[in-house]
DNA sequence: ATAGTTGTGTCAGTGACTGACATAGGTGTG
DNA sequence: CACACCTATGTCAGTCACTGACACAACTAT
């Protein structure tokens, strides 16, 4: 145990990028994660249900961010604002995160199986934002569609400002709710 | 071979989905399935490219229906309108298949591994339509959150009819675009 | 006829993941 | 302080998804 400064998980999810990066996800096995991290394989698999795991980690603090911004908006806000308010809230903590979830980024954009897995954890969620938005009065179906509308700009947005810093994440942001309303 | 009428394709996926029912996906085995379709565990790795994928397979089918509905719209058709013309144009279609896709749906709704294909295959399909979209000049941005827009009505409205058939699947998707409309 | 082509079987191997059991260190309670 | 407990890890054996290599049989085209 105490190994060093760093815990177990964290190492591990380091060593993952690190090799997923030089060797590709496909040709890097548990094992060598867990090695690299100073454990066993065992050990990984204690720590994250599956390899694919190891790279979805931080969905809990945006979660959080997101509901309570929604939680806390002037009463009367449409739900599309109440969105796209929640996620300008969060712009610069994801904008901090770059020198992380950029590498993180390029993995899973190079293999199928991880982005298997972060659709799922979008559509995860995408059913926190509904539940919030139920939260505060709207309607079922409607806080389904405009949940789901709200993540495809969101994602969008995020997912291109990661391929290229400039224009910054709000930007991207506006332009997305933008092409979004221009719709109706 | 020709080891009887039907192909060895489809009664692998007859046979999958008899065990899924049964057994459930986790405790049912590729050679089980292999197994009860009278060949080897090898042969079922040559059709699907995973234990998963034997589920998944009439997408190709639905694409094309799609695509087509929405290339042969009257010119200056609004996108959201060329997208709920063309679901309108497979209702028949999906109904008509509930015997396989209802057992099918129970079975992915029951394994979340299945759920996260099933995700994928939902993103591909999206691709497809925001492409037709692209395809008839709406500008990139605005397809994009059409296609994520509309595929998130359709399949709403896709699971629930299967969930109930009553009503039907049509009014089903008038429902889901009302309360998308209502957003705006 | 003969040469490809396609679909399958066989076999051996890798690697993701799991269950069972042992142990070490840390934490609390008397 | 001794003891019981809990948590994180290691060890080991096993199952199963999936793959590559090779062989063979039937069908197709020339």
């Amino acid at each position: 145990m105490t190994n060093s400064g760093s815990t177990v998980r964290d190492r591990l999810q380091q060593a993952a990028v690190e090799l997923f990066l030089k060797n590709g996800f496909d040709d890097t096995t548990a094992a060598q994660i867990a090695d690299r991290a100073g454990v066993t394989e065992r050990t990984f698999f204690r720590h994250f249900r599956d390899k694919r795991e190891v790279l979805f980690d931080g969905q809990a603090v945006l979660a959080d961010a997101l509901t309570k911004s929604i939680a806390d908006a002037p009463p009367g806000t449409e739900p599309l604002d109440l969105l796209f308010r929640a996620f300008g809230s969060v712009t610069q903590l994801i904008e901090a995160n770059r020198p992380f979830s950029k590498p993180r980024q390029d993995v899973i954009s190079a293999t199928p199986a991880l982005q298997e897995r972060e659709l799922s954890k979008l559509a995860a969620l995408t059913d926190i934002l509904a539940a919030a938005l139920r939260e505060r009065g709207v309607p079922a179906a409607q806080a389904t569609m405009a949940a789901h509308v709200g993540m495809a700009a969101f994602a969008d947005a995020t997912l291109s400002w990661l391929e290229n810093e400039e224009p910054g994440l709000a930007d991207r942001l506006d332009q997305a709710e933008k092409a979004l309303r221009s719709l109706f």
